[in-house]
DNA sequence: GAGTTTGAAACT
DNA sequence: CAGTTTCAAACTC
């Protein structure tokens, strides 16, 4: 924020002193400035109320101004163009620095309108932009090497970025250079509130820049107007506080969030001539995600997670995004909380209003509350989601609604600090999740990922379920792992256990009981937080992965399957294997068949006939195999073990969903158990990862922009089959040893869990890739 | 919705 | 570590 050339501010006559209006001023004895006055104010009425400050520093002023004149009218900036046309290109700074933003944003369709008052001889570079990752720091380029001196006076913080983006050189058009230049000192002016904002952020933004240019077109094209709806609607909001840079984050979180669903309606396709407004909405929203970057920059530690949700486009990403954000903003919450914790409990609060807002502005949640709170593990979920597409966007906003709640959970630890933690479980917004992840560190980061690793299983799951949270239970059997990823959606009935034990699905999931569950004398509960960490270690002492997924989902080649290795869950096992007499592990009271995998020799089981997989060791059975065992163990006709079958074929793939997910889980676990148990440090940076990292990115392309769920299941499925071998490049001990089960079944040790979890996903893949830089980030105890 | 069955979790 | 008890989910009616 402090940079040195603010000092030089003075300076930004460099800027003018080319016009010949400066070289006139100067020329002018500075009692005569009356006109130079007069010219400014001709730049922008505005941003020039009096002489001095346009001395000093007209461009911040000005810039101000200007922004404040968009966002109270963000579809004024036709207006604003012209007047800014007309001479005052300052007034434009704005345009021209959300122009860089856009440029990745718009790209493609929004070009036209919004290069603003050069937008004539901008579309080109908008385009070229585009062309090039650094889209946004294109435009900047061009105009920083022509203004870089302004730049540098302007602001400090720009000028990294400036260099970076010249670095990357796009600046091709002389001619457009000048404009550009113009164009960049709007920006620059822009670029001081940023800045002040911001001060870091500039190079997160042209992070964004590459990234962000095609996961906003999908944005961008289609739901802008719905973005500019939702941005109007919070525009005033920004405008009234640009000061508080938080709220403007958790606007863009909201907004960003928002989008997504809006996006992933067919309903809301707005036609390119909306672009325009909504570039200036997206330029908006692209600042205030510059805010919010800066806002983390502060904090430290979040900044490449924000990057990624200011690119992300997709609607997955988006949700990812918007969990990154919250992660970041709660980052900078924290850091705020210590700071001044007032402020930030507030900021909380009203990010976590603003996303729930969004959430029901996005997607209509279905009627069914559970839903929301049923899934959506962090993580997992994110890959999951990315994949997924409006579907899944819903599941996304159940995943948040979950996720939070979860988070409020592990938060609780930290969060106790946190005055947010007490708000409710069910709505504990990601934020302030996300918060108190932060605050706890890596701990309950740790351990809300693990929530939302779980989850995602569960979004997949869910999707089939969503109809009666019930029915996920009845149906899915498989999911426990989900279920540990189940926990997203879990509603208890305890009654006498307080929910404190792991006899509670919601406790054992390490997810706050919500509304939907029918406890008696219930602790676990925000309120009883310190309650609800104390047994959690307590019982963690005694067993370190007694909150680890139960579950765990080896990347098996699976050969042996044959075809069937598609749809076998077989590479998964339960993690301590069942103690089935009566059930014959084809119930659900069979943890292994509920959890959807095979028994393995871990298992105690009498008389196993589970379907995904005999203890004895044929795992899967046939089709009809299975329907026979079924029909034997359970009597059912016929159709019914075809029902099942399908159900179990289902669950097969979405337990492959699922398992990827699941890994995320197992790794959530640890990451969990983790702050209890502080043995395994989670892969918080796998977590972070995920939702921030390039892994995490390029996961996004590739799955996420599936439309379909079915694409996103090929999409896993695929990475899986690849993950084994991703999985021996992470070197996980565990892909030797599952392949080299004899039966096909695999004992996986508990701690495989959670290493080669994560990188079973084709998304994965990229995020383990990714991973190794972020551990250092996490701080393992 | 009530009651039964089941097996995990907890306890000794 | 084994046996028993407690518990809540899963299941049945």
């Amino acid at each position: 924020m402090d940079t040195p050339e603010r000092n030089q501010i003075g300076t930004p006559k460099a800027k003018f002193e080319d016009s010949p209006v400066f070289n006139y001023i100067n020329s002018l004895s500075p009692i005569k400035p009356v006109k130079s006055v007069h010219i400014t104010q001709t730049f922008s009425s505005l941003s020039f109320a009096s002489l001095p400050s346009v001395f000093t520093s007209p461009h911040v002023s000005s810039h101000k101004e200007s922004r404040f004149l968009r966002r109270h009218n963000p579809s004024d900036p036709s207006k604003s163009e012209s007047s800014l046309e007309s001479g005052n290109k300052v007034s434009t700074n704005e345009d021209a620095a959300e122009l860089c933003i856009n440029s990745a944003e718009l790209h493609e369709d929004c070009v036209p309108g919004d290069s603003i008052g050069e937008a004539s001889v901008e579309p080109r570079n908008l385009k070229y932009d585009c062309g090039s990752p650094q889209c946004g720091a294109t435009t900047r380029c061009g105009t920083e090497a022509g203004c870089e001196s302004e730049v540098a006076d302007l602001s400090a913080p720009l000028v990294p970025y400036v260099q970076k983006t010249t670095e990357n050189g796009s600046s091709d058009d002389g001619a457009h250079l000048q404009n550009i230049c113009q164009s960049e000192q709007r920006n620059e002016l822009t670029g001081c509130d940023w800045e002040s904002l911001i001060s870091g952020a500039s190079d997160l933004l042209i992070f964004d820049s590459p990234n962000g240019s095609e996961p906003f077109r999908g944005i961008m094209q289609n739901p802008l107007d719905s973005v500019t709806r939702f941005c109007n609607s919070l525009m005033p909001r920004l405008s009234q506080n640009e000061t508080a840079d938080e709220q403007n984050m958790l606007v863009l979180d909201t907004i960003v969030y928002g989008e997504q669903p809006e996006t992933e309606d067919p309903s809301s396709q707005y036609g390119e001539a909306s672009q325009p407004e909504d570039t200036e909405l997206m330029q908006d929203h692209l600042n205030s995600c510059m805010v919010s970057s800066q806002i983390e920059k502060d904090d430290n530690k979040v900044e490449a997670p924000m990057q990624f949700n200011c690119k992300p486009g997709l609607n997955l990403h988006r949700g990812l995004r918007r969990r990154c954000l919250d992660f970041e903003m709660v980052g900078a919450r924290r850091k705020s909380l210590d700071n001044v914790p007032n402020s930030s409990s507030s900021m909380l609060s009203q990010s976590d209003e603003k996303i729930t807002t969004n959430d029901k502005q996005l997607v209509p949640m279905k009627p069914g509350g559970e839903s929301s709170r049923c899934i959506l593990p962090g993580i997992g979920l994110h890959l999951n989601a990315l994949a997924t597409t409006s579907k899944d966007y819903k599941t996304i906003k159940r995943e948040n609604m979950a996720y939070g709640r979860q988070l409020s959970l592990p938060n609780l630890t930290a969060s106790a600090n946190s005055p947010t933690a007490g708000q409710g479980p069910g709505h504990e917004s990601f934020s302030s999740a996300s918060s108190d992840r932060d605050v706890d560190g890596t701990e309950n980061g740790v351990q809300l990922l693990q929530d939302a690793s779980q989850e995602p299983a569960f979004l997949a799951n869910e999707e089939f379920n969503q109809n009666s949270p019930k029915k996920k239970r009845h149906v899915l059997p498989k999911f426990e792992q989900a279920g540990e990823t189940e926990s997203s959606c879990k509603r208890c009935n305890c009654k006498k256990s307080k929910c404190l034990k792991l006899y509670c699905e919601c406790f054992a999931a390490g997810v706050y009981c919500i509304e939907p569950c029918s406890c008696q004398e219930c602790f676990n509960k925000p309120i009883h937080e310190d309650t609800v960490l104390a047994t959690r270690k307590q019982i963690e002492s005694r067993n370190p992965l007694a909150f680890a997924p139960k579950v765990i989902r080896n990347a098996d080649s699976v050969p042996e399957y044959g075809e069937e290795s598609s749809k076998t869950p077989a590479s998964a096992r339960h993690k301590r294997g069942c103690n089935c007499k009566k059930s014959s592990c084809l119930k659900k009271y069979c943890e292994c068949y509920q959890g959807g995998v095979g028994c393995s020799i871990s298992c105690r089981c009498e008389g196993c006939k589970n379907t995904f997989g005999r203890k004895d060791g044929s795992f899967m059975l046939t089709e009809t195999e299975a329907d026979e065992e079924e029909a034997e163990a359970c009597g059912k006709s016929v159709a019914e073990n075809h029902q099942q079958k399908n159900e179990i074929q289902e669950n097969e793939e979405q337990h492959q969903d699922s398992a990827l997910p699941t890994t995320p889980l197992r790794l959530s676990r640890q990451l969990v158990s983790l702050p209890f148990s502080s043995k395994n440090k989670p892969p918080r940076s796998s977590v972070f990862s995920i939702g921030s990292s390039s892994g995490l990115y390029t996961s996004q392309k590739l799955g996420i922009l599936c439309p379909e769920t079915k694409f996103e299941r090929h999409i896993q499925a695929v990475p899986e089959d690849e993950m084994p071998e991703i999985l021996q490049g992470d070197g996980s001990p565990s892909t030797g040893i599952k392949t080299a089960s004899p039966n096909g079944k695999r004992v996986c040790p508990p701690n495989r869990e959670f290493a080669p979890s994560p990188g079973r996903r084709a998304g994965r893949k990229l995020i383990l890739q990714s991973i190794p830089s972020f551990p250092s980030l996490t701080p393992q105890n």
